[in-house]
DNA sequence: GTTTTTAACTAACATCTGTTAGCCGTATTA
DNA sequence: TAATACGGCTAACAGATGTTAGTTAAAAAC
């Protein structure tokens, strides 16, 4: 239980760190920024985290980890292209939603992570994307979706879509999550669909 | 003609800088790191700029000026709302794609500019998604859109794929860039269009 | 051919950076 | 009560940061 103290205090700490990261930028977040944010020294950090650049990597593969989960139960599903796409962008808002602040550094601070975490973290997302773009592509083969369709273009442009709403959607707004990821994929999925001239 | 000297070699200084910032992100990236990408010590630099956000403030407000010289064209045509959407769009990617560096810096790093300059970045970039979206609401009355959009989630959908180009878009690739503003508005307006059911 | 401009240089500044070492009070555990 | 771990502290480091001052060689303008 001393094992679930030191991570709590040090979950704080991280929590802290992402929105500093989120605000600043990672490099302009100096590690005395963070220290005051929570009231104490610095030096102090150390004691909970082994440096500037592990916070920043624990934010990446965390979130990392619950797009890929995500997208799992996704694909276990036995449903159509357009509906696995649905649920796809719905789940991923989901999740995109339980922390916006972390999901913001995650995409717009990944960049600082350095040398092989940096690739791993470029792969894992790599893969992420392509696994979107197979569900495109099976949409188009069984013709549920248009067949002349740019896939690298559809992909880039839902995926923008998608990692831009930490920048503006409020999570108090009338809006909730469900219903902006409802709509988001209708207007992406009706955009693709073949229209029955 | 002195000037033109002058300006030659501050925008050769200025390019590179966008190179860099592109790269590391304005934060990370130091006047030395600059100023050897140049072959000269960073102390020069300052023959040139007078200091290193002049050189960010250069970037982000060119890049808006012309976004919003290309927005201005569009609006003045006597066309329907989905035509002047898919104009301002085509017209928007190949601004971008005139400086692609230049659109990367303006769009991830203007936030380091300071005080009243990313106050008055920050109107002209609401202005300039405020008159996207009144094109999209003017389609939306008229009937050509369908009715029960959200015209924020539309028009930030539109943002965040224009905006993310940058970061995938190889201007030497097969696809150039009215092609690419052409199939991106095909698919946002399709998806935005009433269907005729 | 003298003056002016351009574009570079060296040296130095004050401040900020991430991080380490070592110490100490308080609360939990044995 | 003794031992341990938690969470903080101060002091300090070695290096990076943006920028200024003053100088100089070469090129352009007069």
């Amino acid at each position: 239980m001393e094992a679930v103290m030191n991570l709590s205090r040090k979950e704080q700490v991280i929590r802290m760190a992402a929105e500093l990261f989120r605000e600043k930028g990672y490099a302009a977040s100096s590690m005395r920024d963070l220290a005051q944010k929570l009231g104490i020294e610095a030096a102090s950090l150390y004691s909970h985290i082994k440096s500037k650049e592990e916070i920043l990597r624990s934010l990446c593969f965390d979130m990392a980890a619950e797009f890929r989960k995500s997208l799992e139960d996704v694909e276990k599903q036995n449903v159509s292209a357009s509906e696995k796409l649905r649920l796809g962008i719905i789940g991923h808002i989901s999740v995109m939603a339980k922390d916006l602040t972390a999901s913001a550094v995650f995409m717009n601070e990944h960049r600082h992570l350095s040398g092989p975490f940096l690739r791993d973290f470029l792969l894992l997302r790599i893969n992420y994307i392509n696994r979107f773009k197979a569900i495109i592509e099976e949409g188009t083969k069984n013709g549920e979706f248009k067949e002349n369709i740019d896939t690298k273009l559809s992909v880039m442009t839902l995926f923008s879509s998608l990692n831009w709403m930490p920048q503006w959607y409020n999570p108090d707004g009338k809006i909730d999550s469900v219903n902006i990821g409802q709509q988001l994929s209708d207007m992406l999925v009706n955009g693709l669909k073949k229209q029955k001239a």
